[in-house]
DNA sequence: CGCAAATAATTTGTACACATACTATAATTT
DNA sequence: AAATTATAGTATGTGTACAAATTATTTGCG
């Protein structure tokens, strides 16, 4: 039974462990790139749509759309991204990338869900496996089996808009 | 190989879901107290403590003294606690819930972490044994096996002060 | 067609979260 | 005892994060 309260103080702290590495990271990106966490992750998705208009950013990267204005107002006012209403349905704007936004976005780092996939990879099969069930377990204690997974990013994450 | 990329995949929509699932219950939280998450753990501690001072509860909640100060400033407001100067060392302010802090602090719900160990608990040895070891494979990836644990407070989460 | 409902973005207000800089007091050095 | 250094708390400014209210535009329905 000692075992067993070794084990769970363990797996306590490395749930902690886990939450701050990634606020850390976030905070390492935004020394080396002048970009803090969810401005770098904006451009990143905005670069992958090469245009994309308020409310889908706001979805994509599971924040809200009155947090999103604040971060787009900065990242145009660093003349990073362009806003131009659209054509078709003027209540809509779309945002792209400036010239110097795409050059930033090319050598900016991987957010953080890229490096535990790429550590994933070189697991063996039967590791992830047992991951796989650990994690699934861990999600289950806390009970929320349906709600659907969104990004990860340190002190970033929050609700997204109702539904998909 | 086909296995192992859904097994990768599952395990960062589960951590993913974690994350928010932490950040959903400070919100819920919010709502049945009305206090935030980050005030009603700084309350929790204060009441272990009977009375403390600002730098020390920060560094309980690790936070910012600076953010701290702020929270302190709005449970003030509030009626729930109170600054007194020490007299011994006139830096420093003691910090005690009032009357209504003290009843508040009663029917207030646990915070993230109590909820996880509860779940734990529940599990049989060779199953907590397994998530220890997945637990240790993901701090390992992210390559921050001497970071001390910190608490788990969703968007709460921040760097301590530089150690004792 | 005309106007109400719905939608897209913004504005406003509250609360973290931190860095930097400042004030007051205490401890240490000289 | 005076000067230096360290510590405790605060003030200020930037950047998330969200809810509620506002504005402009489109769409849908009678």
């Amino acid at each position: 039974m000692d075992q067993n309260i070794q084990a769970i103080s363990d797996i306590i702290d490395n749930v902690r462990r886990i939450f701050q590495i990634l606020h850390e990271q976030s905070k390492q990106v935004e020394k080396n790139t002048g970009l803090t966490g969810p401005q770098l992750w904006a451009i990143k998705i905005i670069n992958e749509n090469k245009s994309i208009n308020l409310s889908e950013l706001a979805h994509r990267i599971y924040l809200h759309p009155t947090t999103v204005v604040g971060i787009v107002d900065r990242l145009e006012k660093h003349d990073l991204v362009r806003r131009t209403r659209s054509r078709s349905d003027r209540r809509m704007i779309s945002i792209e990338l400036t010239e110097k936004g795409e050059s930033l976005v090319k050598d900016s780092p991987e957010v953080a869900q890229g490096l535990l996939a790429a550590g994933l990879e070189e697991l063996p099969p039967n590791q992830l496996e047992e991951i796989d069930r650990s994690m699934k377990s861990l999600v289950k204690i806390f009970g929320a089996q349906k709600i659907p997974p969104k990004l990860i990013l340190s002190s970033e994450i929050s609700l997204p808009r109702e539904k998909i």
